[in-house]
RNA sequence: GGUUUCGUGGCCGAGUGGCUAGGCAGAGGUCUGCAAAACCUCGUACAGCGGUUCGAAUCCGCUCGAAACCUCCA
């Protein structure tokens, strides 16, 4: 594999090479939250791997400006058109200010986003702080001669767009199929076609947040914002757009039609698509009522969870699949995937102890190479940790004195670790909240005294009378030549 | 029904023509007072049936099965 980035583009269905518009400089979006409820672990997906691109481009030395927006207007409840608005209806509900229910569930996400070491976009554009460049686009596609009004609410017309332009470049729809099966949905009398989707939509009495336009008092269409936000802030083309494949229709390709309407270029040069989280192989989903909130699974309170598994366990299961391919969620895949960081991460803390030698048995730069080279191949992160487990292994041969390195191999191993884990990944050590308890770490000190005086004298019997019973409270005792350790489980 | 994709060893999960994926679990061994950890060795998997090819998990066809999208969803 050459020592260039490949990525698989949705829009052409193959890998390409990764290009950036402007040289150095990476412009990249990708569809954010719609806040009006806990981020469950499908969330997790699409912010772990564009975290992840966004941290290898970084890496790769480019300058990123990375876009992910917070919905906290214009999506609806139901059917594209006729539904309430999804944070309307929830402040409502709940007699709450829109706005408060905005920034409660946006604080939310933003602490799990933490937990799970998912770095912040660079920009975090609100759709309800940018009504004006989205009536502004409204009245370029209008200009262009792609949307109509009727009622006050206005609709982009696909048929009229789709003659001159290809609706369905992304998704591979067929304009003639989507006829039959959306005409029977009721309530489409103001559009031209039910295919047709809104670009601003009058405000019925029930919502509550409305603003002023050419057209109506209303708030403008799901789709718009995206396109509207990300040509403020990338410019009307940019490199990647990226987000989960439910979103690919209608939503993607109605931002292309957006676009191609107002700024007469299709807007991402690279379509980037995550596939979903499955449990028992279904999509995890709100509509389905089958999802795991993340702060259940953090905290292993829900039914199907055996147990809590902890952010960076999340993260690593994650990152253990290709993004484009389904992940599906067991408790048996999970606790594999926790050991197997567990492995990791105990080897790069052994890594800082290894004594050098005049040779080395293992070839580091060429691991680091292989390392660059399934990151460079449309960001294969499994592969990737198949690699870093090499280095894992190297780190604990050379431990037992069974394989060797030079000071300057076990410095490149060493960077490269840091490098690929902590920089790329994003996998960081979990503090161990029993660690730096002064109180513990004092009476642990005192217990292995006595039991490694016991040792001394061959008192085996009270020696595992200590450890049988520390390990009873789940602290685990394990001797090493250099003594003995112990740590929570 | 249409569009797209997938079916890999006990589990998870890579791999687009020939060469070891990797993790977890399991078996045996080394080390250790024992245990744990670590290291070494082991399973010889690619839904089924045909075809192309010197050679296919990988390409083509058919059959069976599953999923996503076509309505909000990451």
């Amino acid at each position: 594999m050459e020592n260039k980035l490949f990525v698989y583009n949705t829009l052409s269905r193959q890998r390409e090479l990764f290009e950036p518009i402007h040289p150095n400089h990476v412009g990249m979006y990708v569809c954010g939250p719609t806040v009006y409820g806990d981020a469950h672990l499908g969330h997790a997906r699409p912010a772990i791997t564009f975290d992840m691109v966004f941290r290898y481009l970084r890496h790769l030395g480019y300058k990123v400006r990375y876009v992910r927006n917070i919905t906290d207007v214009g999506h609806l409840e139901n059917d594209a058109d006729e539904g309430e608005d999804k944070i309307g209806k929830k402040a409502r509900l709940e007699e709450l200010e829109p706005m408060e229910v905005v920034q409660y569930y946006t604080d939310r996400y933003h602490h799990d986003m933490d937990l799970l070491n998912v770095l912040m976009p660079s920009i975090e554009p609100h759709a309800s702080g940018h009504i004006i460049e989205q009536i502004t686009m409204i009245k370029a596609i209008f200009d262009a001669g792609f949307a109509y009004e009727r009622n006050g609410s206005v609709y982009f017309d696909v048929e009229k767009y789709s003659k001159s332009h290809h609706y369905g470049i992304l998704s591979g729809r067929v304009l003639e199929d989507l006829l039959p099966n959306t005409r029977e949905l009721a309530g489409q009398d103001e559009k031209k076609n039910s295919f047709d989707f809104a670009l601003w939509k009058k405000a019925q009495p029930m919502h509550i947040m409305h603003w002023p336009s050419p057209w109506s008092e209303g708030f403008p269409g799901w789709h718009l914002e995206c396109s509207a936000m990300s040509a403020k802030y990338l410019g009307e083309r940019f490199d990647i757009h990226g987000g989960g494949m439910d979103l690919l229709f209608p939503h993607h390709e109605s931002e292309i039609a957006q676009s191609v309407a107002a700024h007469h270029c299709d807007p991402a040069k690279y379509w980037l698509h995550n596939n979903m989280i499955t449990i028992n192989g279904q999509k995890m989903g709100k509509s389905l009522g089958n999802f795991i909130k993340l702060d259940e699974f953090l905290s292993g309170n829900h039914p199907s969870l055996e147990k809590a598994y902890s952010p960076m366990t999340t993260r690593f299961f994650i990152l253990q699949a290709h993004y484009r391919s389904t992940l599906d969620f067991s408790n048996e895949a999970l606790q594999a995937a926790e050991k197997g960081l567990q492995k990791l991460m105990k080897s790069i803390e052994t890594l800082g102890k290894l004594q050098a030698s005049a040779s080395s048995t293992s070839d580091i730069s060429a691991l680091q190479a292989k390392c660059y080279a399934a990151m460079n191949d449309d960001f294969n992160s499994p592969i990737l940790i198949a690699h870093l487990f090499e280095g894992v292994r190297i780190i604990n041969s050379v431990n037992d004195k069974k394989e060797s390195l030079t000071a300057e191999d076990i410095a490149l191993l060493g960077k490269l670790m840091n490098a690929f884990v902590t920089e790329i990944l994003g996998i960081i050590p979990e503090h161990d909240p029993n660690k730096g308890n002064q109180v513990l770490d004092g009476i642990m000190q005192l217990v292995l005294e006595i039991r490694n005086n016991a040792r001394t004298n061959k008192d085996w019997a009270m020696s595992d009378k200590i450890r049988d019973e520390l390990a009873k409270v789940n602290i685990s005792v394990k001797d090493t030549k250099e003594g003995a350790t112990w740590s929570v489980e």
